[in-house]
DNA sequence: CAGCATCCGTTGGGATACTG
DNA sequence: CAGTATCCCAACGGATGCTG
């Protein structure tokens, strides 16, 4: 039971960047580079990006593959927990969806 | 597309404080009185729970039901919203637990 | 193009003390 | 018993400048 509130810190910890759950929304539609992520979400901020992508392949999440090429190239891509998390941010999603609608209704 | 980014925030900063998620967890176990809550979350300070408890409710998440009595008698219980977050705090906390193995096992 | 080091400002959790 | 008012401090998002 109180082994559930530890759980749920952990999901917590690697959902609840200000920019983590948007960056993987992105990844699932397919692999991306840094630069692909960052012109995705152009409120972001360089380093910023590059702290939470960081955050998120500690945490297992995704993947960075660098390709020793100059210009350099560097891919991201999920790993299988970052798809295991796919139906909880949707869920987020959709939640949000309704829930935006009633602030606005009331 | 871009909807999605600002829906999933709506429900991010609804679930993300330190302490929100475990709160809404003990409150699916019914009612709870503001000493039951932190009784059952000895870690929490007095200070913190009622903050967390007051933007819970600006969020419209939970209701607050104060009895103009001596001595205070408050209760706290979940609005629909709160329990239709229900599922979704299922899934972190059995994500987690399938997370934080996983890092144990590495 | 991608990344690191560093500094800064804001924010939010936490501590303390007081009220009804 | 429950809540309010302040203050404090660490953490995190963000800005800037430099490297390969």
């Amino acid at each position: 039971m109180d082994q559930d509130l530890e759980n749920i810190k952990v999901t917590l910890d690697v959902v609840c960047g200000k920019w983590k759950a948007v960056i993987l929304l992105k990844l699932y539609e397919g692999n991306l580079r840094f630069g692909e992520i960052k012109r995705s979400i152009p409120l972001i901020k360089h380093q910023t990006l590059i702290k939470q992508l960081k955050e998120l392949e500690q945490d297992g999440l995704l993947t960075k593959t660098t390709y020793p090429d100059v210009p350099p190239k560097v891919e991201y891509s999920l790993t299988e927990y970052g798809r295991h998390l796919k139906p909880l941010l949707d869920m987020m999603v959709e939640w949000g969806e309704v829930h935006s609608d009633q602030k606005t209704t009331s």
